[in-house]
DNA sequence: ACAAGGATTGGCAGCGCTGCCAATCCGCCA
DNA sequence: TGGCGGATTGGCAGCGCTGCCAATCCTTGT
């Protein structure tokens, strides 16, 4: 490994910020250079009530020759709600979240919103920080994930008169909107397939689930089927971190060091399991004869994998369009379940 | 391959939100609550100014009573500047951004700040209308990717008066801080690196270029460096498309397929190189002896394959932090360099 | 040519909070 | 005890834009 700290050649930079600190323009300015009344700016720039095609050109004209843009605080305040949506997603590291954002976003922004982000760390007081935090912007909507949060949360959501929407998990109460799927029936439909392929000793291996609910459920799910099935997990292992390929690498070593004869493992996700993957690969055990594998999400990877992976594949980014449509629309109050599909793969 | 709608199992929620429509808590309900003046409500909520004791408590207990939540947008119009940061960048599918805005975003949390994200597929006029729209948030700085802007989104930014952080290329001129790494730098540096393992017959697999100005430095500064050591590209391949282990994979495919006696093969970036790895593990060719392969951003992914891959790692996670300290920090304009590590790996 | 009725337009009072300034209060020194 | 200067506090004019309402301008029908 070398370090490059690289050559000093970027060209000196500073085109400078502009230096004159005269006075912002303002919708006065436009109306004043376009002689028209500030209210008939507005009206153009917003497209909203009537005015003439020739006052149209007349303020667009002043616009541009005066570079105005448009003060959306002042607009907001003076109006009565945002155009700002706040999403609170667990963290960005895990691919789900940013395809979560990236469904809400594309969506938001076809009905001219913008988005503002905050993110957990997977910690509810943080959740709760955060979530007040975003309200003190009147946001027309806030998109949270789970269903589970702070009785300080959901009292500041309650009160807060804002549309909520809560997802990736339907599998309890929610607050207003909800749109995911049943990370329960994602895990018994996982443990069924298994059973149904045959596996017998199957054993777990997952990460934090105390912070990760979602998770916990599918696992809750997951022991269930096994339970219907007569069976139970052989062996477990938890990775007291958020889940990565790492964790699922070395903790599937971990875990057959300590339990014999496991014929599957259930990952709490594709991370996981791409990291149980390479580590098969690694140790040459023959996936899915001497190991099979299951995981969670359907993350393109798992399908490109030299053995497709056994996995469910979930629509978060049509999670978040969904709710991003839900709340954009003012809709009622209803529970949204995505579904899932069950991939059947070629690693169990 | 079986499909979930989810039994219907949801409990019903709707817990209804606040049907009462009661008028909004103000500062001045706060006031009249505490006993005190709007400027000291004012005052003791920014802790800003000087009060009692005894009042921070009146006013505490009068904010917990009414479960007073302070408008934001009221008070950014009333004083200067706001507490927003608008973050733009091409893409959230390729995991660098993420790892962007991950950084940013706890160091702008940190700070106090909020961030407005937006998303531009790429594409520079969507990328002036988005910064446009941003502006118009009165944001007290703005993070973009990348030195390439449209004429109309220099001249937005420049007159804005907003701070701006271009991130991840140093490789030009800059408008006000730049954070990142050479990435010419970082394509010379990988043809080295191949070149002194002693590969002479190396070929390219790259995405949309004419997009992606940083992937197009790393070409040219590859391509540069192979001239220099009396070399050529044998073969390439372009995938007309954003770049995914998908397209690595069936692009590692057709490039050998029109290629003949390709020893290395020099990725666009990680994501196609590890597709790049499944199609050698699936077809059976030997890594790196009968080929090698490298990548570009040093994902976790790579390091954890069954050998790790050969790469250059950047700190995008650093970036997104770094500039959002010099933003919030009001530092003067500069143009940051983080450099790059080069990783040996096992592929090439 | 005249009135009715819709199309346009301008005026201006806030939206809720902060910044500035003047008014009070209080502790302490001479 | 009287006075002084810092510590507290309250009042209020905006920040820039939108919503409401009244004023004006055009058409069209008669």
């Amino acid at each position: 490994m070398e370090d490059h700290e690289g050559p000093q050649r970027p060209a000196a930079p500073l085109l400078a910020r502009d230096a004159a600190p005269r006075r912002p323009v303002t919708l006065a300015d436009v109306a004043r250079e376009a002689r028209v009344g500030e209210s008939t700016v507005s009206r153009v720039l917003r497209s909203h009530g009537s005015f003439s095609a020739r006052t149209r050109a007349q303020v667009e004209a002043a616009v541009a020759r005066l570079g105005y843009v448009p003060n959306r605080i002042a607009g907001t305040l003076a109006s009565t709600g945002s155009r700002l949506i706040g999403i609170v997603i667990p963290s960005l590291t895990n691919i789900v979240f940013p395809d979560l954002l990236r469904g809400a976003t594309a969506a938001l922004d076809a009905e001219g919103f913008q988005s503002v982000i905050a993110v957990t760390d997977y910690d509810q007081d943080r959740e709760e920080a955060l979530v007040a935090s975003l309200l003190s912007w009147r946001p027309a909507g806030l998109i949270v994930t789970g269903l589970e949060h702070n009785p300080g949360t959901v009292r500041r959501l309650m009160t807060s008169g804002v549309r909520v929407a809560e997802l990736l998990d339907i599998d309890g109460r929610g607050l207003d909107i909800v749109v995911g799927y049943s990370n329960r029936a994602a895990g018994e439909a996982s443990a069924r397939h298994l059973v149904g392929r045959g596996y017998r000793r199957i054993a777990y291996l997952g990460h934090d689930l105390t912070r990760d609910r979602r998770a916990a459920k599918r696992y809750d799910g997951f022991r269930t089927a096994l339970a219907e099935a007569g069976l139970r997990l052989v062996g477990e292992e938890r990775i007291p971190a958020p889940s990565s390929v790492e964790a699922g690498r070395s903790g599937l070593a971990a875990l057959l060091a300590h339990t014999r004869n496991v014929d599957a493992v259930y990952f709490s996700n594709d991370d996981m399991a791409l990291g149980g993957y390479f580590h098969c690969l690694a140790a040459g055990l023959a996936v899915p004869d001497r190991l099979a594998l299951f995981g969670y999400n359907g993350l393109d990877v798992g399908r490109l994998m030299p053995q497709p992976l056994a996995t469910i594949r979930t629509p978060r980014v049509e999670a978040g369009a969904t709710a991003a449509r839900l709340l954009s629309g003012d809709a009622p109050a209803t529970v949204v379940d995505l579904g899932f599909e069950l991939i059947a793969g070629a690693t169990a």
